[in-house]
Parts: structure tokens; sequence; C-alpha cells
DNA sequence: TTGTACGCGTTATCAG
DNA sequence: CTGATAACGCGTACAA
């Protein structure tokens, strides 16, 4: 074993090897280097081949931040979590990563924990390493304040989250249209007698739905009277205890929105306790397609998907544009998507064609 | 308004300013302004207040580019996560992020879907970015595969994972730490004939909980018999079924550890609906203090947490500290805490003394 | 076909 | 006290 053997091999190099250190060992200069590896230029293959071998010998990798420095492009974008990341920025996240990544784009990620000066902090940390762009997501009761990159033009994409500037892009999925669909279903299995349990009503996505409910049971000359819209706490425990209050004043009931599947969970269960069968006697849809939850309710939720994975991919994927120089701005609400289980019973052709639900555990 | 005024607040300046740019427009030149924004050498105050001035009026941002290319620092690490993130990447990731976050250092997220070659394109690239260490995190059935970072003597750090190369730094939760500290619970509360459902068994996680719960039992001179330790799939529905099984073979059991919330789940909704009480007939002690699921179980979860945000801060610190030269390898195991609520009874003083349990629900 | 030299934006070391 | 200049690692016109 020769000692250039053990260079190679054993001694870890303190600094990382450069162009250099392949130039010298190949015998060229460094711009003959850059061209072999690049595919530039015009260089007599035998050449270009012996480069390439002895950069893939010395394990050579070009280093990002030079090439960065000079192309004045870092070829990352940041992704800023407003609330730390709940459970929706899981989907979300993946989805931005799943765009970007295949544009060879990495992500620096930093939670906000929804404070404001430590947001800042992170949004500067980010312009300082020249980031290309900048997502920022979590949800909000309300529009938040737009983040601050001061004079530098960075791209900047709102998702699942939203800001009243007009020439902001937010991407948001259409609370409105995934009430619709749930609602339609629930008439579309003959339901007529809706009630509708959800989050606070200072969420704007509780306004949103219940307008929308609202319009839809219009449409079929319904209606939804106030004592069968309650809204409550996000939990589990306010669906089950919602049941109680609903049947109380209206034991005619025969089919239920819920604004979460944690709230349909608590929902059925009380139903089941009661001994309400669901879907027979009240059919009962949910919303967040949790699977964890959805899928573990007896009977398993029928529920409104706000598709965030792929919300999360065009987003990465508009921010990409945006990159390019295409100009972006207003709110795009995308649609949601109707997972249907058996909590509603299982047939959804037709309006009145209705069969025996076969309950599978 | 002067047309200079124009200039700094309308035109978004097309090429980001620079230390040049700063330096023409105080009258200096760039080695002055370093020294000025950097309280290096010796300047006159009335020069170093007059180019932060400019600087700040120009809204100049160190390009982090250069400073790492000279510096041989990114102040960047990288963050793999093999499965995609599951729920228990959040605190963990959060962890992280906060140790790195106080250390001005920003983390790239990368999430490998479980796919090797993804892998290490992520790994090539968080290398090409010269990153000064990298955390890999998610949680597998075995050990898995140490990652390749070829020549670089990056430091790399295992949390929540595991390899089986001796000189790599791997912290994990204390699983047998967690199941004894359930069972001794139980135990504490009077219960003496207990059983453990949890999940599949080729999860080195499983295999260490049963033995501790067993060594635990051994100690108090008790054991536990095959027929009351059931491993199924990490669901609620398992938890459920594995309920019947337990109590047609065995109904005097009086206590059940479960390996996760969502068992736990299953086994309480069980154990209610056939009219067996929680705490006071059967004791329920879970794994995971999965809030949303312990929370909104009905009496609430007393469970094992395994502090993954804790853990998460420590790996940030230890590869800081690695980053910082020290070496360190080996398997650290993290303890884990009981969170005491309402399925085991209240009261933790003392192994006899019993009190009737309150439930507020 | 290959080598040279400049620039990307900083910091740091010397002169002045 | 301040100014000029050399790095850091790379790509690329331009010269040879």
């Amino acid at each position: 074993m020769s000692s250039e053997l053990d260079n190679e091999q054993e001694l870890p190099q303190q600094h990382a090897v450069t162009i250099h250190d392949v130039a010298r060992a190949a015998g060229v200069t460094i711009g003959t280097v850059s061209k072999a590896l690049n595919g530039q230029g015009k260089l007599k293959e035998e050449t270009r081949e012996r480069v390439r071998a002895v950069a893939l010998r010395l394990g050579f990798r070009p280093n990002d931040l030079a090439q960065s420095l000079l192309r004045g492009r870092s070829f990352t974008v940041g992704l800023i979590t407003t609330d730390s990341y709940g459970r929706f920025s899981i989907p979300l996240m993946s989805g931005i990563e799943d765009a970007l990544g295949s544009a060879q784009i990495s992500v620096f990620l930093c939670d906000a924990r929804d404070d404001a000066v430590r947001e800042q902090q992170h949004i500067n940390s980010l312009l300082a390493k020249r980031v290309d762009g900048i997502i920022v997501t979590g949800r909000r009761i309300d529009a938040r304040v737009p983040i601050d990159v001061g004079n530098t033009n960075t791209p900047v994409l709102y998702a699942y989250a939203q800001v009243k500037e007009a020439d902001a892009l937010c991407l948001l999925p259409d609370e409105a249209q995934g009430a619709r669909i749930a609602t339609e279903h629930l008439l579309a299995h003959g339901r007529r007698r809706l009630a509708h349990i959800t989050g606070p009503s200072y969420f704007e996505a509780v306004q949103l739905r219940q307008e929308a409910m609202r319009q839809v049971l219009k449409e079929h000359g319904l209606d939804l009277p106030g004592h069968r819209a309650l809204a409550g706490p996000w939990q589990e425990a306010w669906g089950h205890r919602a049941v109680g209050f609903l049947l109380e004043m209206d034991p005619g009931i025969d089919g239920i929105f819920c604004g979460s599947d944690q709230i349909a969970r608590g929902v059925v269960d009380a139903l089941r306790e009661r001994g309400v069968k669901v879907p027979a006697d009240v059919a009962v849809v949910g919303f967040d397609n949790w699977e964890i939850i959805a899928a573990a309710t007896r009977p398993a939720l029928t529920t409104v998907d706000m598709n965030l994975h792929e919300l999360g991919r065009i987003a990465g994927t508009r921010l990409l544009a945006m990159i390019a120089g295409e100009k972006a701005s207003g709110i795009i609400r995308l649609p949601c998507s109707l997972i249907v289980r058996d909590s509603c019973g299982v047939h959804t052709l037709g309006t009145a064609e209705r069969r025996k639900e076969d309950q599978g555990d």
C-alpha cells in the first residue's frame, strides 16, 4: 500500500478538497478542471476523462457557497411556520419539499413560534443567506401581518396563511367549497334536517364554511336555524357535549357536518352512547381527513380533505415561478376533496338511491 | 421629495446592496466599512457612526455566503428525516431548532421519504452547501445504515435513530426506563395482575419495554405470563380487540400498560363498553403522551412521555459541541417521564394509600 | 486544446 | 486612524 493511497483513504483532509487540488493532481489548471467537470468548452476527451477520474478519486465536491456567490443565486428557500408546526404543517411541508426538491433546491426550516421578533430574526438570517424565496405558512385566526424583507425584492408566498396586502400571493384551501361538498353529500344521502357542530366562530374558516353550508341548504329549500349551528372549542369533548344540546333541542336531526375530525369523533361516540345509529339514524361528515382519527372512529369518518400536500406542492411550484421572474398576487383557493368512508353511508351515486351500509371493522 | 429618496425607497435595487455601495455612499473604503460595522480595529467614532448610518439607510445586509466562504463555516446544519415526518418528528425538530437557533444556526430540512437514493441526494446537496453538521432522525424498526459523508469529516449525530457503527453518536429515549416507571406506577397503585398490550414484537422498542416490565414485576415477585403480553399493530383498533382476548382469558386483570396512547385509547373505550370501570376496576397507562389522544380519552390517560423535545434540544447542543471539535460516540439513552392524568387513579404517593379518583370532565 | 486572470462579497493583514 | 490588497472556491471570457 503506497503512501499515496494512505493519504487518500485514511487521512480525512482537514480542508475540503478544492478545484485546485484536483488540478494539481491531474496536472492541469483549474480552468481545465472546471470545463471538464461541467462539460463546457472544448477539451480532449482523454483529458476530460482523466480529470473526472481524479476528481472522483479525490472525492471532489464543488462548493455551492462559491457557486452561489458567483451566480447570485443560492438555490435555497426559507420556510417559515408561524404557529409551531401543528399537524397541518406536516403534509404542507412535505408537499413544498416535494416541489422544491425536484428543482434541486434546499429548504431552510424556521419555526417562529408565533413570536414576532423571533420571526424577524429568522427572516433576517434567511435574507443574509440570500435565499431565493420565502414561503410563509401556518394557519391563523385572522390575516397575519406580512413579513418584512426590506429592500430585497425576495419573492414571498403565503401558503395556508393569509395577509391583507393586495400584492401578496396567498394559497388557501377553499373552505366554502369544502363545506359545500360535505353538505351536498349529506343531502345526496337523503338527509334533510342538518346540523353543524364546529369551532369558534371568530375563525374565518368557521364563518366561511357555515355560510357555504347555509347557502347550499337554501338552494335546496332548507335552512340552518341558529340552534343547529353550534360553535365551540376545537376539541373532541366539545363534539361530545354538543350532541347533548343538539338532541335535546332538536331530536329530529338526521345529519351533522362537523368542523373537524376530532369534533366528529366526539359526536359519533356521543351518538353511539345514546343508542343513536350512525349512519342509519344520523349521518356524520368530518373535516380535515386526519387519518389517525378518521379511520379509528367507528364507523370510520367520511370527511373533507383539504389536500394540504397538494397545496404545498403548488406553493413550491408557484414560488419557483416567482423566482424565475413571474409576478403573482392575490388569493388562490384550492379545492378540497371528500373522502368517503362509513359515517354517512357508503353509496354516493345519484341523489336518491340508498343502500344498506356494510360496516366492515 | 428628492430623487435621492426616490431611489432609496421606491426602486427595489436589482442587485442587493454590497459593502462597496456602502463604502461609496459613505466616502470611505470597504475595509473601513467592515471595521465600522463589526466593531473591529480603531476608528474615529464619528466615522463609525456615519458608516453605520449609511449602512442602515441603504439597508445593507452582509452576505453570509461570502462570509461562509471565507470562514470555512456555513453556520448551517442539515436535518434528515428518514421516515417522512411523522408526529414524533415535530417535537424533535422543534427541540433541535431550539438549540441550533439560539446559536444562530439555520437548519436545512430534508425528507428522505425512506428512500436511500433520495437520502443520498440530500446528503450530497448538504455537503455541497458545506453544512457544519448533520442530524439524522426518524424511528425505524431496526438500526439503520449510517449515512455516507464521504471524506468530509462532517459531524453526524443520530437522534431518535440508531446505527450499529460504534463510532457514531446516537441519542435515544430510554424505552426500558419508560416501561419501568409505567409499571412501577401501576404497582404503586396496588395493581398486581398486570397485562401489556403493545405493538409488533419485531420493534426493538417493544422488546425493550416488555423486558423491562417483566423485570420490574419479577423484582416484586410477580410475573408477566405470555397470555398477558399481547403484540399487534400500532392501532387503536388493536387495543380495542385485544381487550376482548385479554378479559376472556384472564378476567382478573387489574392493570394494563399499553405500547401507545392510540392502543390505550382503544383499550379504555373497550373496557368502558364492557362496563369495566377505569381506573377503579382496571388501571391503564399509555405511551407517547400524544396530548390530543391522551387528553381526549375518558378518563384522560396517564402515560409515558419520551421527552422528544428535550431529546431534540440535547441533540442540537451535542452537535454544536461536535462541530466545535468534541469527539463523541456511543448510544445515549435519555429518560422518559410519567405524565399522570386520570386513567390510573390520581394519587401517586406511597404504595398503598389510595383515594377515590375524582373524575372531572 | 489548454492556461490566465478577473469577479462574486467578505474579512483580515499590512502599509501608510 | 484609514486605505489598499490578499485570500476564500468557483466559473468563464479571453489569450496563448
